[in-house]
DNA sequence: TTCGCAGATGCAACTCGATTGCATCTGCGA
DNA sequence: TCGCAGATGCAATCGAGTTGCATCTGCGAA
């Protein structure tokens, strides 16, 4: 979990999984693993600077570093998809995210481990994640 | 929880919580107080009877349901939003799903209560809900 | 170093779940 | 039984995300 997150290496992780290292997804990695929390589309065309990258090459970029394993989706109560580092975030097969219900942000909970529960007869689960939602620091001090 | 569902006492918790009780409202929520997994407007309009309810009607009324505190909404995968009786799958602050990957069914997880984790300073969490994602029994079955 | 092409990008059109505006209808308290 | 706030239906719209297709480019091979 770099601070300054290393294009080299980063290219050299999109090589090792049979993925091209372009500008777009150094640019996107970079930008997720520097952010403290879950980044939406329009976070990252915000950030980047609109317009520098085409919306689909977003979108195919992101499903690119899911598919690569690189990058943790996650879809929030107002239905939009939210991207994480899975370096930052600790990519493990179970994941806590805290939902602001005010601002909307999403936040990595990574050292939260939720544990596995017992399942019906029959049901085989693969991959956990735990939802906490309510006020991030920010809405909660500006609550006053 | 009963099994045959009560229109009575559903009028009389709607009007208790200053809602009219209305007939797309308690077909509804007789729907999905049987159903034992949590459904999308699609489902319930097809369950229904297409063309019963306008699409407007559904999301307007799951929505006055979900306010009233009768029903709880849950966004998944695939970005549809589902939706359970709070009563059958006990209206607790936490709350956990099955999702099948598969065939994209969401199952209420009635009797799991996760537990709340540390937050960091100036986080308020409010509800918790756990999702588990896999293979459902009918599709681990179909799947030798 | 250059070359070729599979894979990546951009643009336009499209899908689909969900929402909004407005006219009409109705549950239910007076 | 009457009036009206709240509920419903219809049409138009929104917005996240996807698809088809033409063009471009990273990068392995020559």
């Amino acid at each position: 979990m770099p601070l300054q997150p290393d294009p080299r290496s980063s290219a050299a992780a999109l090589r090792a999984r049979g993925a091209r290292a372009t500008p777009a997804r150094l640019r996107i990695l970079a930008l997720l693993e520097a952010a403290d929390r879950a980044l939406s589309r329009h976070d990252i065309e915000t950030a980047l600077g609109p317009g520098l990258f085409d919306r689909v090459t977003l979108y195919r970029t992101l499903d690119r570093l899911v598919e690569a394993g690189l990058v943790l989706r996650s879809v929030d109560e107002r239905r939009v998809s939210r991207f994480s580092a899975a370096a930052a975030a600790g990519a493990h097969e179970s994941h806590a995210h805290f939902r602001c219900e005010r601002c909307g942000r999403v936040f990595c909970l990574a050292d939260v481990r939720p544990a596995r529960p017992r399942l019906p007869a029959g049901f085989r689960g693969v991959r956990i994640d735990l939802n906490v939602r309510g006020l991030c620091r920010a809405c909660t001090e500006s609550d006053s």
